[in-house]
DNA sequence: TATATTTGTATCGTGTACGATATTAACGCT
DNA sequence: AGCGTTAATATCGTACACGATACAAATATA
């Protein structure tokens, strides 16, 4: 049978599967001091950066729906990093906004960035093939989320 | 506070995390046809190339632990797309066979990736972009395996 | 040749992902 | 005002991922 394209080394699918998970897991020694996971990160990281989104806000920026992101929210309310409170306005609405706590976990993740890329760097992969990959990351998000949601 | 570094438009391992689901989104028409999930569907393309692994050759193929991938096999094994057999020169090994439905859905499997592939090209992003992607990528999971075993 | 160690696989617990569905509040319309 | 529709969030069920652990078979070693 003609099935070369069957290969999973044909297929871009695969590399781009499995580099997510081991980039995952290369987070995961900083994280763990932190007592966080990369999800959990992931949301640290949009409300450091804008404090008191609501939940829909959350669920835009990460691209992930509120089935992944409320036990997500609830496990981190949990925590005591964040709150989650209806707004007065809507009550349909939940802001969401950082504990003490949860601002205080930013100073320590400051460094995280920096370390990853160290890690990443190599005879093999510079800091320009990086942002390459990155600019055609964000291009192949772009067209796989104007097909996803032509589909709906 | 400068705070760059920690924003999701800096980092690598956002996009990288997004198109990877993304990217399994966009199989799932495909593979909901066949009843498979994507996990699934790469244990049968691994098989497809070459029936008869162990258990183990499987996990280093798909770079996936067996606690992943045991459960993954039993759940085939009740669909009845595969057969798991232990080894009669070594107990401990598990060989895992196809079953005739198994083969078949290669069959059907066949212009999934064709059918991906026009799903990606677009203005954004051409064959030889895509090429260079999972090449890119292909380094980005090196570098990434290495400091992972490195650990151990 | 007993026993310690290694190897191959499986099980368990926790945390995502996500389709389907539920729930409640706001809104539109007559 | 009553009521169908939409919008925002949550819940449920299933299937991964994966660290930790268990377990049995094979191997190494004293």
């Amino acid at each position: 049978m003609d099935d070369k394209q069957l290969q999973l080394s044909s297929q871009i699918c695969f590399p781009l599967y499995s580099a997510s998970r081991l980039m995952t897991k290369a987070y995961k020694p900083y994280l763990d001091k932190m007592g966080l996971t990369y999800p959990q990160y992931l949301v640290l990281m949009v409300l450091w950066e804008n404090d008191g989104l609501t939940v829909n806000q959350i669920t835009e920026k990460l691209l992930l729906n509120t089935n992944t992101i409320s036990p997500l929210l609830k496990r981190m309310e949990k925590m005591e990093i964040l709150k989650r409170s209806r707004s007065g306005e809507d009550e349909r609405i939940v802001i969401v906004r950082l504990t003490e706590m949860g601002k205080q976990l930013k100073t320590k993740a400051l460094p995280i960035p920096d370390n990853l890329l160290m890690t990443l760097l190599s005879d093999k992969l510079d800091l320009e093939d990086l942002m390459k990959l990155k600019g055609m990351l964000g291009d192949l998000i772009s067209v796989l989320n104007a097909k996803n949601e032509s589909i709906k």
